[in-house]
DNA sequence: GTGAAAGCGCTAACAA
DNA sequence: TTGTTAGCGCTTTCAC
């Protein structure tokens, strides 16, 4: 069997307490005994089982992340960053998957909620309610979704369309078009409020094209609507619709960005792979991972339940690449499909509304 | 505080003996104290104290999965599979990202060991004495990786291969390079190894063209190489390299297939998005994930040291896209869609031994 | 079939 | 500063 503290003990010549303090209070503990107490569990090659441990301090010593769909690629590099940084305070991750079903995303966080001390819930897709009863349940963080008395990372929105429209306000652009995510985003929520109240400050008319899936196929999909709208440029609600909108959009003729700007977010490592390589508003995962382990560490440490839970902005950055220009900058060439109705230009957009 | 299983037995006028029969071995309770005692405790909510339970029984309930990079698109659906799995045999999942560094491989085996019922060891890049060593510890499957008396998951290389040689000779490729992975992955020794076995059998020339990172710029890097060899058909060792190949032929204005066939290896989702899509030798991840929990699952079941471990080999497939075409052809403006090549179906491997 | 008792490895009172 | 004691919640003999 493994090595026990008892083992530790007997060997060192001391009580099982006194290996305990040595090992967890060590200033509690006379600095010779401490040092021989160390090196003979160093020698055993003692590791103290979690489990007990845990059993009467209750903590596990595990975290948890719960994330909609590991498989879309904005996800791992949060995971990497959350891992990182948990590990480094000695904790161990737990992960789960949703696959994007905000039905299991409560369930899964209730069998989580005893077997660590805290978790993390990215992007999550539940119900408000939900998402405050899942809450509940032990020290939780949100990253990328807001809820009343709940600490978040989140992603400045506001700010991050602003960078956009400013960017192809700048470029020449009078009408972008925006293809939405998913009706239950919170931050397809969030970015659409976002242009909403940036546009007629940028001097930028944006229309909404829809919702669509937060995939490559997705993207596929708005092309329709994007050549329907007249807009010069269309801003993805992520990376992935971006370039399949750009794909459907090379499938038709209509070049990018000649034709066509198209503007991603996430930044992703497929937007500098394709061709053009796309301008996209980088959300820094990695930031954003620590800033949620931090946040849930410093609950854990001093689980204070007065004031205002504490939030965190991370904040966005514009990466300007080749899939932006100014409108009509290139002579189109001929276009087999649906050309723009020519009513774009300029009327002024209809406020109100 | 949370239900225990004292209250349980309390409210069901029972033992807490009886209780846990009534959780773990059902049929060594009489029926009717049985309905009682799961009634109350559905009742109460009851959720097993895994810490305790653990402690007595020395599992801990959780599997670990040690990887080398997360970012890297193929292990995604590896993990995803995995957890799926794992957490459909009442398992939560440790992850574990090594970051693509061999020295801290080892360390973080030692240090999950403990913590886990058993390893699933990806795509491992440490040393084979490291490993031998690491499936000490604990229960260990290994996956994309071969060691001697290791139960393992693989990927079957060889006729992989042959599946992808075969399908380029069919279209008249004589000569074919092969950009290489890291020296340190198993499965780039395999790959080649595969390739040189097969290559006078379909009546091809391999050449290989060196190790290169496993990247989208490694496949960047590859591409002096590539044209300086003389071949007309490229296989990458993944996607990530096949595309970042593809990219900085086209800078240089070599089209793909017209000029030069590119195939790639996993079939990530990027294989399909890209322009033109990309052919690769699809290896499926999840079946991987699957067996690999499967594998682990039966040994802790059933701990039996005799006999040879066990292996489980998983089927390649080869997805014919637009990236492969004959040597030589004149790129047409329009491309036919792909032309199948007219060689029979998959044939095995030599056998041998 | 059921209960009583012992103890898994550890930490946290309380004494000394 | 150190040792002794008493559990944490659970499973598992061993009686009955």
């Amino acid at each position: 069997m493994a090595v026990t503290i008892t083992d530790v003990a007997r060997a060192a010549g001391v009580s099982a307490s006194t290996v305990s303090r040595a090992l967890s209070v060590p200033e509690k503990v006379e600095p010779g005994t401490r040092e021989r107490v160390l090196r003979v569990a160093e020698h055993l090659g003692y590791q103290p089982n979690r489990a007990a441990r845990g059993l009467i301090t209750g903590r596990t010593g595990n975290l948890g992340l719960i994330l909609p769909d590991l498989a879309n690629p904005f996800f791992p590099g949060l995971v990497k960053s959350v891992q990182h940084h948990a590990h480094r305070a000695d904790y161990q991750l737990l992960m789960m998957d949703t696959d994007e079903d905000p039905a299991v995303e409560l369930g899964l966080v209730r069998s989580l909620a005893k077997q660590v001390d805290g978790v993390i819930l990215c992007s999550p897709r539940m119900r408000p309610q939900d998402l405050r009863e899942a809450a509940t349940l032990g020290p939780t963080v949100l990253v990328n979704r807001k809820a009343r008395g709940v600490p978040a990372v989140l992603f400045d929105n506001g700010d991050g369309m602003l960078q956009v429209l400013t960017h192809l306000a700048g470029l020449g652009h009078e009408h972008v078009g925006f293809a939405g995510g998913p009706r239950s985003s919170w931050s397809d929520a969030e970015r659409v409020r976002g242009l909403r109240e940036n546009a007629a400050a940028v001097g930028v008319r944006v229309t909404e094209l829809g919702h669509f899936p937060p995939t490559f196929d997705g993207g596929r999909i708005a092309v329709e609507s994007a050549l329907l709208s007249g807009a010069t440029a269309v801003l993805a609600y992520n990376d992935l619709v971006a370039v399949g909108l750009c794909r459907a959009l090379a499938e038709r003729g209509v070049a990018v960005p000649g034709d066509l700007s198209v503007v991603g977010i996430d930044d992703i490592a497929l937007a500098g792979m394709v061709q053009p390589a796309l301008t996209t508003l980088s959300l820094p995962t990695g930031t954003a991972g620590q800033a949620a382990v931090d946040l849930l560490l410093a609950l854990l440490a001093d689980p204070v339940t007065t004031g205002r839970a504490p939030q965190v902005d991370v904040q966005t950055s514009l990466l300007q690449r080749d899939s932006t220009g100014r409108p009509g900058a290139v002579p189109a060439p001929t276009r087999p499909t649906l050309a723009r109705p020519s009513t774009s230009g300029r009327r002024r957009p209809p406020r109100r509304s």
